[in-house]
DNA sequence: TTCACGGATGTAATCGTTTACAGCAAAATG
DNA sequence: CATTTTGCTGTAAACGATTACATCCGTGAA
């Protein structure tokens, strides 16, 4: 079992990263049979095996994914679009999605979406260039024109949005239930009126969904909205919010809030200006982050399974990938009410 | 100037993603000139030039990836390796690299490394597999073993902490320095009984800066250090602390928490226990995050630079790939101090 | 007129894998 | 024993871009 030094190629003598070349020379067989001891070891001989890798193991190959891409035409990478990965919540569930796809073999190469330049290029570019074989988007907006889209469209997930205008799967909580169950919760403490600061209702799924669960449970309950504020789900808003909130002549004495952002925005902007919660006015809010927990005071919410949506969309998305003609159903989640200080009973 | 459909390659006919052949018999020239075209527009004369650009229009070219790749031995992707991509820090710093990455032509494959199963055979797999051309590491933790790193090292920068026992340009705050800063402000406060609430000073450098700069400040005061507190970077870590200062016979008037989170998880427990910040004890982080703004009280602090510091890290990167025998200078960057409501006048 | 030179383009090899197809020996079948 | 099947392996052609080298053509100098 000599290894035969060739000429035409000093492979084995380990002056770049080793190839499959080199292996199949050093294991005295066909690249072929290397290549398959590697994606289809069953059909190789035992013994065969047992050579190729040792060879592996001797020269340290290690794959080459630019060469298996071009090839293959898969990129073991999926795409993540997102607003926003300093976004709290959208860090957690990026945690979630990274897991899982890493897990599954699979890559994350992730794209903020903030920077509007370049946003409609993207999804065309990273996936037609063969950097990426599917994309999750986070954030609901769709990222290229309709019909561009429906030419060539790539699996595609939608995660935490539902995607206006774009019928593919999508992962979730259910904002409707959910907010019906803390709303129900808020009237059960005794509170008769409630307001909601909502997110862009107008072009997002969740703010819409948790908007009517909100409607729906007050009108079950025969009471009318007492306030409604619509803006985007970050602390500034909730500070806005706050500052209106102040100058009502008859003041919700519950409010909930879109996010727990912006929770967090709106206590912050009464606590500036002498209102304490829960003592002056109950707040809930919706998500879960870790500074739930640890806020002053501690959010009464709604936790959404991060990990679960993660682990769930990356699911979906392979599903696609693998059959991209059998569009597997959405997955709605359970979201649970976590009941901490920021929500008392009413006292008259 | 007719295309001529081919017989042994219909390519014309958009069956599949158009390739440079297609742009090529469309254009009418060879694929060097329409791969020129797009490298080095300069070297191909104007007619031509329109002529391929026309042609690219026309067939919706767009580059394979994978197969520049493979040709060029360079993916055009940088790895991210970090401890936890839901850090309300790291999550900042990420999107200043997001942003300058992507604006530098790279994309952003993001791997997190709290998954210790996997954390050693990252940093080979991705670069060696080439699926990336360098890497940035933002937990400070060295991914392998350091003998097998010397070996075949691919470009490394290392952000917000030093990598100990690896010597690699690195983008932090100058910890040291904004410590010193934050420290003496309290004690310009008249506080005389300090403590430091610091991070895993044994494993991260910023950490031990910060605790030097606690010190150091001290030491030119004259005073001694009241209590110190040794953890990880998290709010958990933050709330045991507070504890322990409970318990404290003669308790710090002010205490340096090592960042952020670990404030607000300190602020919290003695929020639950009946303590009131400033009024009780006064407090200040490190880092700045948006939440510091919105806690309450609201948080005075250092503000790190994260766009910056993506700016940087990247731009030294890039350099390191370009040369790669000229290892760049480290950059240090200055942390500001951002005077809020939780550090007040020590009152006796 | 001849020659050198530079600009523009084409030819074809190459990057490292995968895989259709073919070949071949051994086992199974008639 | 002839023939088919099965299991394993090798040959060589892709995948789609880049680039060293060759070629060609026009211009200006000698």
């Amino acid at each position: 079992m000599k290894v035969e030094s060739s000429k035409t190629n000093n492979a084995g003598l380990y002056n770049g990263t080793p190839t499959l070349q080199d292996v199949a020379k050093y294991a005295q067989v066909s690249t072929a049979t290397v290549s398959r001891a590697l994606s289809q070891p069953d059909v190789v001989s035992k013994s065969t095996l047992r050579r190729v890798n040792k060879a592996i193991e001797e020269t340290g190959y290690v794959v080459n994914e630019a060469a298996r891409s071009l090839r293959r035409k898969k990129s073991g990478v999926l795409l993540v679009m997102v607003p926003s990965v300093s976004s709290p919540f959208f860090s957690l569930v990026m945690r979630g999605l990274e897991a899982t796809a890493t897990k599954a073999g699979y890559g994350i190469l992730t794209a903020n979406t903030d920077d509007d330049t370049l946003k409609e290029k993207r999804l065309f570019s990273y996936v037609q260039q063969n950097r990426a074989d599917a994309v999750l988007i986070l954030g609901g907006r769709p990222p290229v024109k309709k019909e561009e889209l429906l030419e060539n469209m790539p699996p595609i997930v939608a995660v935490n949005e539902r995607i206006v205008g774009l019928d593919v799967p999508t992962v979730a909580v259910d904002g409707y239930h959910a907010a019906k169950e803390i709303v129900r919760y808020l009237v059960g403490l005794g509170h008769r009126r409630l307001g909601h600061i909502s997110g862009p209702a107008d072009r997002t799924s969740s703010a819409a969904d948790r908007l009517q669960g909100f409607y729906d449970i007050l009108q079950e309950s025969d009471l009318e909205p007492s306030w409604t504020f619509s803006t985007e789900y970050n602390m500034e808003s909730g500070a806005l919010a706050a500052r209106e909130w102040i100058t009502l002549p008859e003041r919700p004495t519950a409010v909930f809030c879109s996010c727990d952002e912006v929770a967090f925005g709106f206590n912050s902007a009464l606590y500036r200006n002498g209102f304490r919660v829960p003592r002056d006015v109950s707040v809930v809010g919706f998500d879960d982050v870790p500074l739930a927990e640890f806020s002053i005071p501690s959010l009464t919410t709604i936790r959404q399974p991060h990990l679960e949506i993660g682990i769930q969309a990356v699911r979906l998305l392979l599903q696609l990938i693998q059959k991209p003609h059998e569009s597997p159903e959405s997955v709605y989640l359970k979201g649970d009410l976590i009941i901490r200080e920021s929500a008392h009973r009413f006292q008259n």
